[in-house]
DNA sequence: TAAAGCCATATTTTCGAAATTCTGGACAAA
DNA sequence: TTTGTCCAGAATTTCGAAAATATGGCTTTA
């Protein structure tokens, strides 16, 4: 693992949690301290997480953080749902005992942090729900057999991804919503091999979680999205 | 523009029209002779052609031209139907004035370089034609509304180029094969605002070209996918 | 003969300095 | 007051050398 690799995903990391509000100027001087490297691997993660769509660049201005609005949200949510629903249809159809067993253990480590979880919930907990989280939904659409949907669907997971922990920090989960029921009909379906109804139950789940996001962010969090 | 983004935009073009055959390794030494630029810009060039997948890299061992299969054309030839067949299904419902006069204006530009080549073909004259294919078939989806979906066509369409430029080195396309009248059906479909019509056109037109390739690759240039 | 260790060479990766380019404010002219 | 120009400071971009790492052939050993 080089320099870069590393820089890369620490970036990466520190965008996508927050740790770098949008549109803040990454000014390399600064990133060079931060993390003590030279210019030639912050300017590789960069032009990197640019391909991400995480970082955005203009000639002889350096890189500012990609900005978020709501509009921008309900694309990538809907776009998501084209993407992965397609690709959760392929899965249901063509996946194999692995991809189930995969399923399985996925809602169970999600069930399991959940329950945990409970009332109080810090950063690391928060960090360990959405890893789990996105790892059960990579469970479902694991099968599809197209590299390229999977590609899109991580691009798309990283982006939503933004908007939930920007949300997720002024605001608690609505409490009239169940999640773990959602998951688990997701898994049902699955399971039954009917694929028009689990992309049906990924849609609304996706929407749903929309709908929130734009509630909190259009209240709470407003002077973030600027 | 800075020195990078030259020298992104002629690698780019390099092996998107096939002069750096798949899996070439790019090695730096060489491309800094051939570009006349030296580490730095190369490697963000580099870094940002791993972004849209027309080069791959391992830690420590440099970069190489993406593999191509057959598969893999298959891959993106569906996806792109998906991508773009809902793009284009949006663009038909959501479209005004400017979109139609750019649909038409393609599609004529388009018939224009059609007939002008005729028989004879020469390298450039292939290249305007590809240009003006990308462009009608851009217009088509221009008016979709979705940043996301436009994204993932633009790097489909790239790498399907890639097919593309190879096939048509070695074969020439098949005369029974009237691509301006599936041209000109998807241009009245969507004038038409058939987004149903319109989108099966589209899916159609890609799996024929998708059939093309496949024949072609599987006997002629099998050698340049290894 | 086969396997393992080692060295010379080729290649990538990283660094810091130098060159280039932008930004914002001060000043002058209309 | 408004507009335009110029300059100093700040930031990005580029370069070439130095450091780190892989590769392939050679020798040694079992």
């Amino acid at each position: 693992m080089t320099l870069s690799d590393t820089v890369y995903e620490r970036l990466r990391a520190d965008i996508v949690q927050g740790r770098f509000p949008p549109l803040q100027p990454l000014r390399l001087e600064q990133l060079k301290q931060q993390y003590g490297v030279g210019f030639s691997p912050l300017r590789e993660a960069l032009n990197r997480l640019q391909g991400e769509r995480l970082v955005v660049s203009a000639a002889q201005r350096g890189f500012r953080v990609r900005a978020l609005s709501v509009t921008e949200m309900w694309d990538a949510v809907e776009s998501r749902i084209l993407v992965e629903g397609e690709a959760l249809r392929r899965s249901v159809e063509q996946g194999g005992d692995d991809w189930e067993a995969g399923l399985v253990a996925g809602f169970h480590a999600l069930s399991l942090v959940v329950k945990r979880l409970g009332a109080g919930a810090d950063a690391p907990a928060l960090e360990e729900l959405e890893r789990r989280h996105r790892e059960f939904h990579a469970a479902l659409i694991s099968a599809c057999g197209s590299a390229w949907l999977l590609d899109f669907a991580g691009t798309l997971g990283t982006e939503t991804e933004r908007y939930r922990t920007l949300a997720l920090r002024s605001a608690t989960l609505r409490r009239d919503r169940d999640l773990e029921a959602e998951h688990k009909a997701l898994l049902d379906a699955a399971l039954e091999r009917d694929a028009d109804r689990a992309a049906d139950l990924l849609e609304e789940h996706y929407r749903e979680t929309g709908q929130f996001l734009e509630q909190v962010l259009g209240q709470g969090e407003a002077a973030a999205l600027r």
